[in-house]
DNA sequence: TGAATATATGAATATATGTTCATATGAAAG
DNA sequence: CTTTCATATGAACATATATTCATATATTCA
């Protein structure tokens, strides 16, 4: 199975060593690129020890913004603004009361990506 | 429970609400700083969408660097770099037969951590 | 040995991202 | 209404990162 035009600069091989049939399946086996793009977008949130850390606090109980930057040593705004991507990834969800804001997790694949993390760091 | 020096400018709050125990069950909770970093490094991976795809063409078979790169229309290079990277985490082991190189995948937490992902998003 | 092929890699570039700083918004108290 | 406190947010800056391009390495075959 030859490229069809093997005269262009393509920096691929000239060989495709998997059967058609493989290769269909393959292709048929990919979400779509919206999907990926969501998924990627998805991991990207864990993909900050900030907003690790903030998890890992909100594991243990509801907070407000501020004593979660006292336990973490951060800024309030780096923290609100960390609240904020993991909030728009639904991830966590806040609660209002008076001037206070409490954080907490909003559902419990939180838990289970970040085990399955840590289970893989520790081979 | 005020701050120490209340004339410094700090960008938080003047109270901690939470209690002195909770504070102490909460930071004793958090997890070192290596491996705050280790994690959000792991992450990282699953956090670009050519790594997932690459993940996902491995979920059905081992393959080489070309063929991915064929699957995937991109170029070797782009493919061998994110390979690099995914192998880095121990997240896909390769194979040499000749001058081809296969790739496959490493362990199955890979699909626990897809799938949660996937859960999340799909809600 | 030398040519051809598959893969790896270093440098460069464009883009994305986390924190800081200044400031805005929202709520309670005086 | 004004002040105060908690939180949110926009702009700026420094750093990280994905892809491209050129080239190096590794293996096979003539």
């Amino acid at each position: 199975m030859w490229k069809e035009h093997d005269n262009e600069p393509l920096d691929t091989c000239d060989f495709i060593h998997v059967h058609p049939d493989v290769l269909a399946r393959v292709q048929s086996a990919l979400p779509d690129e919206d999907l990926l793009y969501d998924l990627s977008d998805l991991f990207r949130i864990f993909a900050d020890s900030t907003r690790i850390r903030i998890l890992y606090v909100l594991f243990e109980c509801e907070m407000c913004v501020c004593d979660i930057a006292q336990v973490l040593g951060m800024t309030q705004s780096a923290i609100s603004h960390q609240l904020r991507a993991l909030k728009s990834a639904k991830l966590v969800k806040s609660r209002r009361e008076g001037k206070t804001v409490f954080y907490s997790l909003a559902d419990s694949h939180v838990h289970t990506i970040i085990n399955q993390g840590l289970e893989h760091i520790s081979e």
